[in-house]
DNA sequence: TTAGGGTTAG
């Protein structure tokens, strides 16, 4: 319960007043729903308390609206006293009533308590939207088997099943594992004919995104022949969170044709994904958008923008919307801290912590993951340690999984293996996928086999399907000239039908998006390409004669990353960066390559990979963590 | 009683 719940109970405690005929209730009635439509639901109450005070009775216009402030305001203690009320006035026979009380003590988590409204409701029960409410409210408090439960129930009494029943318990279903339930929900609205009831549709094709099932929400949403600004989000949002930021720019394109106008939940997700392609072009014209329909002031958006800039390599931007923010949130700091630790400026990316320390924002368990992965990429062990302990002895905070992931990375890349599995025998939670994952990479990059082969049986037991943790031990054994390990790894690759994904690079050229595959013959300026590789090649041999073996379940082609490279030297003017995006993370032999490469012809480069920026100038990479 | 949202390593 909080203070301003506290201060209202205390002067709610003595009403109900006496009724005066003097003082009628409707235009009382009148302002609350004003207020309530306005959101302004602590002024609804507040009013709410002036009636009683004026000797004005409340009726049954009064507490929905009353009852829904207290859900909404999540004040439980003022909601059992307006239950009081409602017993006192003789209401609670309405079956609105008891819907709006239900709602309540769902909202406020009570769901005890709502229950036993609803098994009071005696003769009132057949009504469809006492059981909607408590359905809702079971799904609310992610009870979904108590939701059918009683979903069951109303179809043996024989009630009518609406829209709202529908979206009710459609909506529970979030998770992959719920998957099957919703399907048979899917089926359920068919047959009631509700699946042509746009918000059922949309509700259903939100609950494909949310179970993982991207493919199926699509397909949905290209049979709907009605669709709104609604499922258009939903689609875009979908498409976003699974990563798959393309389709997100493809469908955007759609809506506009389709002329339906976006708005800042639309504009969300397409910031999102410009930031995870390097789409800063893309990103800028969204930035216009915002301008032009009057959404400048929505933090959300700024705070896309803010990490967008931050991921398309424009940091000189990113700060200087961070910096014209009146208002910074954490998550602001989160935006901005990320942005200078992935492009290596670790320094900076602590001393912003400072500064919002000082500002007086408290630090939650994201920033920490921003600051302990700026401290890893920029190679500053300690300082890591130190805010690791610092999370839990200063601001209280519990490191989860995801921080244990950051210090093992930390003290892997510094060659502290040992710490690095001590610490991981010593965490509270249980080790993920990405902890031992962390230790994996590390064993890479030391070549401790050993200690490797411990990590890989673990983190396959947690994602068995991670290509990614495959490659790593097989170069490991390919490093260590284990070509007996190698071809294990292989062999249990196939057996789990697994296929890397193909690693390609990209630069943004004119407008262009120039795309290259490892190996690719098929761009226009294809032979000058491989014509100035080939010399570059030669000249970086005489330097350094890098090794070869590398990625060798890619094949033997030439990396991706090289051709896109090539390309921005035939391009483009000396003194001009060249930025080159790689969908995976850079190897070690295209690394060594490009920082020789940025010698060689005096030019500055900046790839951006799966996880950070590299700044090469004069043979020197700005990352200190790359092996 | 009712569907869509920002920051997070590898």
């Amino acid at each position: 319960m909080n203070l301003q719940q506290v201060s209202y109970a205390n002067e709610l405690e003595p009403e109900p007043g006496p009724r005066t005929l003097a003082n009628p209730t409707t235009p009382w009635n009148s302002r609350l729903r004003e207020l309530a439509k306005q959101r302004q639901f602590s002024q609804a109450l507040t009013l709410y308390r002036h009636m009683l005070r004026s000797g004005c009775f409340p009726n049954t216009f009064t507490f929905p609206v009353a009852l829904k402030s207290c859900a909404l305001l999540l004040f439980p203690l003022l909601g059992s006293q307006l239950h009081a009320h409602v017993l006192r006035s003789g209401c609670e026979s309405d079956p609105y009533i008891r819907t709006s009380l239900i709602s309540m003590y769902c909202k406020c988590s009570l769901v005890h308590n709502a229950r036993k409204v609803f098994d009071e409701i005696g003769q009132w029960r057949n009504f469809t939207i006492c059981y909607n409410a408590l359905i809702s409210g079971y799904t609310f408090n992610s009870k979904i088997f108590d939701s059918l439960v009683i979903f069951g129930r109303m179809r043996e009494a024989g009630l009518l099943v609406n829209s709202v029943t529908m979206l009710s318990l459609v909506s529970g279903c979030t998770l992959p594992n719920h998957l099957g339930i919703g399907m048979c929900l899917h089926g359920c609205c068919f047959k009631f004919g509700l699946d042509s009831d746009l918000s059922v549709a949309n509700c259903l094709l939100t609950m494909y995104v949310k179970c993982g099932e991207v493919q199926r929400a699509r397909e949905l949403f290209d049979e709907m022949t009605e669709k709104n600004l609604i499922t258009w989000n939903a689609m875009i949002s979908g498409y976003a969170q699974n990563g798959l930021a393309g389709h997100v720019l493809e469908l955007f394109r759609d809506m506009k044709l389709s002329k339906i106008r976006p708005d800042p939940v639309t504009l969300l997700g397409v910031l999102s994904s410009c930031a995870n392609l390097g789409a800063q072009s893309i990103g800028s014209e969204v930035e216009r958008q915002i301008e032009y329909c009057g959404f400048g002031s929505n933090s959300f958006l700024t705070n896309a923008l803010i990490n967008m800039y931050a991921r398309c390599g424009n940091l000189v931007k990113a700060r200087a919307i961070f910096d014209s923010m009146a208002e910074k949130s954490v998550i602001s700091w989160t935006a901005i801290i990320g942005g200078y630790g992935i492009h290596g400026h670790g320094e900076i990316a602590l001393n912003l912590f400072y500064e919002m320390i000082k500002s007086g924002i408290r630090p939650d368990e994201t920033v920490f993951v921003t600051v302990l992965s700026a401290c890893s990429h920029a190679g500053l062990t300690d300082e890591g340690l130190k805010y690791f302990d610092a999370m839990e002895m200063n601001y209280g905070l519990q490191p989860g999984p995801e921080h244990y992931s950051c210090l093992v990375d930390l003290l892997g890349r510094a060659g502290r293996l040992k710490e690095a599995m001590n610490l991981i025998k010593s965490m509270k939670v249980k080790p993920d996928g990405a902890v031992w994952g962390a230790l994996l990479g590390a064993c890479k990059i030391h070549k401790n086999v050993e200690l490797a082969e411990l990590a890989f049986e673990r983190v396959i037991e947690l994602e068995p399907s991670n290509i990614g943790y495959y490659v790593l031990l097989s170069n490991l054994y390919s490093d260590a000239e284990n070509l007996e390990g190698v071809l294990r790894v292989r062999v249990m690759m196939k057996e789990r039908k697994l296929k890397k994904e193909p690693g390609c690079s990209y630069v943004e050229y004119k407008g262009k998006v120039h795309l290259f595959f490892s190996g690719d013959r098929n761009h226009s300026q294809t032979e000058e390409i491989y014509r100035m590789l080939d010399e570059l090649e030669s000249l970086v041999k005489e330097i350094h004669p890098s090794s070869e073996n590398e990625e060798i379940l890619v094949g033997t082609g030439v990396h991706s990353e090289k051709l896109a490279i090539v390309f921005g030297l035939l391009n483009t003017k000396p003194g001009i960066d060249i930025t080159v995006m790689k969908n995976l993370r850079v190897c070690v032999d295209c690394h060594l390559f490009i920082k020789l490469v940025s010698k060689i012809v005096n030019r500055r480069f900046v790839v951006r990979d799966a996880t950070r920026f590299h700044h090469f100038s004069d043979g020197v990479c700005s990352c200190k963590d790359y092996w």
